[in-house]
DNA sequence: GAGCACCTTCTTGTACACAAGTTTGTGTGC
DNA sequence: GCACACAAACTTGTGTACAAGAAGGTGCTC
């Protein structure tokens, strides 16, 4: 497996189920439950239940609720249950703009370094292979992908940005899920990722800007595409797994 | 005075007291504490004593800290209190430069449109009159310009990046109330406003951006020269006003 | 049958009690 | 005087009880 971590800087934001914190727990699991599709958008639910599910109390399971609510992933209803966030398209595309300028801001800093940071090591040595060694499995490309552009911001040196970046990503992640029934765009992805790279390698902040932005405005085209109709077989083939 | 209210779009971090939620009044009150500095970063304290001094139990407190803690300005000590986290230039440094790059992006976008939002003409109205009217109160100085920025962005049209930048801008105020004491540049800055309110008007992004991004410089600028000893009189002014 | 008042039930909001673990002070042995 | 063990005092983490209020069903009136 081709580890690459995010440099842990920030506030504890991090999935996955640490075994400290009750809190905690729930947090990871509930986030997962939502990009899952276990929880639907729309989807309401009482902390009671949640607790319950979870084998533990109430307190717990509201720390966790009030931090995926500012984070805008569920909204409560006063005195009247939560509910995950519906659907909201002009949401996303919000978020993918600002990410889009986020990153172009970051491959300019990039550009005007005299000495690249060590991190574009670790992008050149899995982007810019040869086709043979390019891999195939969806779900790691899938990872990689969002790490690429997770690591260009970070290499840029600015770890506010990189939060806010990181944050922006983990919130459109849900959105990409949806696009899992396609056929990756594998061999676009490591050209288009190549030859972003290269351009910052060299130094050409401008191409490197237009090539990341049609990039990601393809994505984002992807992402247009995604109708409630998905959202209904998401939630078929959620209840399906359970 | 001015009106200027927020498009209340986001999910509630406004400030000041709400009578609905006891959660959110501590909140705010413990932000506004950190702000007026009678909490001073680096200053431990405990949830039981907070909880006492506000007439509250410890759980509202609780939910307050956890949202301070998620916006980093707590941090909890494990099984040990809590502390106003402590000062960090670089942390600052790297507000200001996401903050340069979301309203030069939001500049860009402005002068894109065909038609420029009603926004506009409320900043027109302050900012570009005669040096007659201009307005010589620091504090209102102060949140007019705060929100000058802050209506450009919004102006653009797009409610996340306009979230992001105002949580930024909270983050930043705390240091620019320690830039106090010095006579502020009033002149200039109705010049320098009224001139990126020109530029995007006349639709000339470049100048525009160029003119904001050093007005943003100036007042970086000035934070560079914050140092710990007035950190220092900032504590004796604030325990000298209780 | 339609509309309205009421009441039950369920929800979150808040307070409080206890558990787990850290820090700090105290006393003892040397 | 110093080092170490121990205990007491706090601190946050978690569970639980109760309060305030919303929603929706039920029965009454017309």
């Amino acid at each position: 497996m081709i580890e690459l971590s995010r440099t842990d800087s920030g506030n504890a934001s991090r999935s996955a189920t640490r075994a400290a914190n009750l809190a905690e727990r729930i947090y990871g699991q509930l986030k997962q439950d939502i990009f899952d599709f276990r929880l639907l958008p729309g989807d309401r639910f009482t902390e009671t239940e949640v607790a319950e599910r979870m084998g533990v109390s109430r307190t717990p399971v509201r720390e966790a609720l009030f931090r995926l609510q500012r984070e805008s992933y569920v909204e409560v209803l006063y005195r009247n249950g939560w509910r995950v966030r519906p659907f909201n398209f002009e949401y996303f595309e919000d978020l993918y703009d600002v990410r889009t300028i986020l990153e172009c801001a970051a491959v300019r800093r990039l550009c005007d370094r005299e000495k690249m940071p060590a991190q574009l090591e670790d992008l050149k040595r899995i982007w810019l292979v040869p086709e043979s060694a390019r891999l195939e499995d969806m779900n790691t490309l899938s990872a990689l992908d969002e790490r690429f552009h997770e690591m260009l911001v970070e290499a840029a040196g600015n770890s506010e940005m990189a939060l806010i970046h990181h944050d922006i990503t983990e919130k459109i992640r849900i959105i990409r899920r949806l696009d899992f029934t396609k056929p990756p765009r594998v061999d676009a992805t490591y050209v288009e990722h190549g030859m972003v790279l290269k351009a910052i390698l060299e130094r050409r902040p401008e191409p490197a800007q237009m090539m990341l932005k049609a990039h990601i405005e393809e994505s984002r085209r992807e992402v247009r595409k995604i109708t409630l109709h998905m959202l209904h077989s998401a939630r078929q083939d959620a209840q399906g797994r359970e």
